[in-house]
DNA sequence: ATGAAAGCGCTAACAA
DNA sequence: TTGTTAGCGCTTTCAT
């Protein structure tokens, strides 16, 4: 009996009981070289008998290829929690790298720009993965850069800056949801419409900033109000309630996300006005959250998954994995619910 | 010039330019062997200059040690971002993997418990991590069994099962959540109270269903219902849809998590029963979404950054990189928020 | 079609 | 204190 006793097999064990060389074993799990049939059994069998499975690391060492995607999260854990946007993401990219053996190694850093940076030179200067997945892109952005120099593999989930030429997934007709958002809105009769936005130094913010301003303009309407705000539940509400005051309050407001969206919700009902009696309220992204409330979100799906696994095809694809990168990503769309509809309550004009 | 015009440096490229060996290089960077103060100085700045940092594969497969974690997430995308329970543990993981420079390989799997187990093999035959973590302690759980055939270190975040001795974290005083719960409805009046709990293959889920009927036993009250139900937002609607249609129907109910409570708390809302007047609702874990809504959801908080920063703790001390692996993990507390209260409408023991 | 052998970049005995 | 050296488990020429 060759095999140790302890330890896990390597690939000498398995050239060994399979009676051939090493290379032969190597040839036939990597598919290259060229194998007769009766050999590949042969080394199939051995390699099953014994469980054997190649070692990532001398895998790596070896080919300089660690068949890892690597991804950080810039969020302190609360609002990576309020916010499941990434977790959504993550499903997706987790989706198309597991049937292929790639591992997703996750950083969660904290706000600091800094300390992202940090992760990415640490990932690549260790060699630890074979590229990484960005996402929330900004505004003089200085990530892709970075990994450029690093010579990491980049895809991006989102709109560069500026038409940096860093390969990106974004879906198509990217601005239907908030032009469908506004349609709605100005269908019901709604004149006054806020936008709650996130910060400004996102490329997608201003972004969608700018879609939600030209949907109403077709209507020869402009934003009643617009406020920037960050993405926590104390901005949504500080936000309603600025909104709320104003004697000129807005009939329906569209919030950055759906969490915010929710908060906002709740504060105005807080503050005794109606959702959707006296205020229509539209969240983004759609997360599960939308229904559990009451009333249930209307909101602007997006198609987080699909983004995730698109990226992580992009990444595969340039790799040399897969062929076709592509993935078909849903089109922003509005979900109408409950929090939208037509004012039920006298203008409220003047408030009480 | 020996630096290679391309490709990363190595320690043999630090070595030459720092003039010592590449033995004395790896002495510097782990800290072993004794090195000469001067020697190091010319080690750390000829490593700084080339911006040198070890190759994760080649300490990997020299030393069997990969300097990463693993986990597996055993649920839909959905279910995941619905719940972002996972999220604040993994926080709370990757602070205290972070520092060390251990990286977190995480796996998103489906619902069948082989899916979570060939994950498991995969992590342990590949060796790409040093050890794993395990959450959601099941009924006859078998991952502990498995992992220790495979060799691999593993912690449990919660309770294990017919007392295992796997490794495990969890908060003390573990029953003073549900207890300060039913504490505060009986104080509130409240006689008739439901528990809708989670899947009964969990072992948590048995336990605190234990705890709730103990503490309602103290006061000579048993529980109106009992509902086992799933995570999800569906099952919380029916749960509640059930309990009020009783014509002894609860003045209060207890959820498993905090989204079926939202969920549930939207249910009756929906049903026009009012929240707290007619019914009172609980939710458990605190996550930042029972602030979001309104009214505020009454919730049993749970350390779980802790929890995940307990469990890494663990696993570095067993790998040797720490001494103390002691976290200080909160004790389950009752966070009181809008969703409780006496009953003020009349006794709705007549439902219309 | 198959195998021998040279490393990938590093660590740890062992020598000096 | 420092350096030499033998691998860790694998992939990949290059012979055969």
């Amino acid at each position: 009996m060759v095999r140790r006793a302890q330890g896990k097999p390597t690939i000498a064990d398995v050239a060994a009981l399979a009676g051939v060389s090493v290379a032969a074993v190597s040839k036939v799990v990597n598919g290259k070289g060229s194998i007769s049939a009766p050999t590949r059994e042969r080394v199939l069998t051995a390699a099953s008998k014994l469980q054997w499975t190649p070692s990532a690391a001398a895998v790596a060492l070896r080919s300089a290829k660690t068949r890892a995607i690597g991804m950080v999260a810039r969020r302190s854990p609360d609002l990576l929690s309020a916010d499941p946007h990434f977790t959504l993401l993550i499903s997706g990219i987790e989706s198309e790298l597991s049937p292929l053996g790639y591992g997703l190694l996750l950083h969660i850093v904290g706000e600091e720009p800094s300390a992202e940076e940090a992760a990415y030179r640490r990932l690549a200067d260790e060699r630890r993965v074979d590229g990484v997945v960005l996402t929330e892109s900004l505004i003089g952005d200085t990530r892709f850069d970075l990994l450029r120099t690093l010579g990491m593999n980049t895809v991006l989930i989102g709109t560069p800056w500026r038409d940096d030429p860093v390969p990106a997934v974004q879906a198509t007709g990217l601005d239907s949801g908030i032009r469908s958002a506004v349609e709605h809105l100005v269908a019901h009769g709604h004149q006054r419409v806020a936008y709650v936005s996130g910060p400004e130094d996102r490329v997608h913010t201003r972004y969608r900033r700018r879609v939600f301003e030209e949907a109403l303009a077709a209507h020869d309407l402009t934003p009643s109000h617009t406020i920037v705000s960050d993405f926590t539940a104390a901005g949504a509400v500080d936000a309603v309630g600025r909104l709320l005051a104003d004697r000129r309050r807005p009939t329906a407001v569209l919030f950055a996300n759906d969490s915010m969206a929710v908060a906002g919700m709740s504060a105005a009902r807080r503050l005794g006005v109606d959702v959707p009696g006296d205020l229509s309220v539209i969240g983004h992204d759609d997360l599960p959250l939308g229904e559990l409330v009451y009333p249930q979100l209307t909101t602007v799906r997006q198609d987080l998954v699909g983004l995730g696994r698109a990226a992580a095809r992009v990444l595969l694809a340039s790799l040399g994995e897969i062929e076709d990168a592509t993935v078909d990503i849903r089109p922003p769309e509005l979900v109408v619910r409950e929090s939208t509809g037509p004012l039920t309550s006298r203008e409220p004009v003047h408030p009480t």
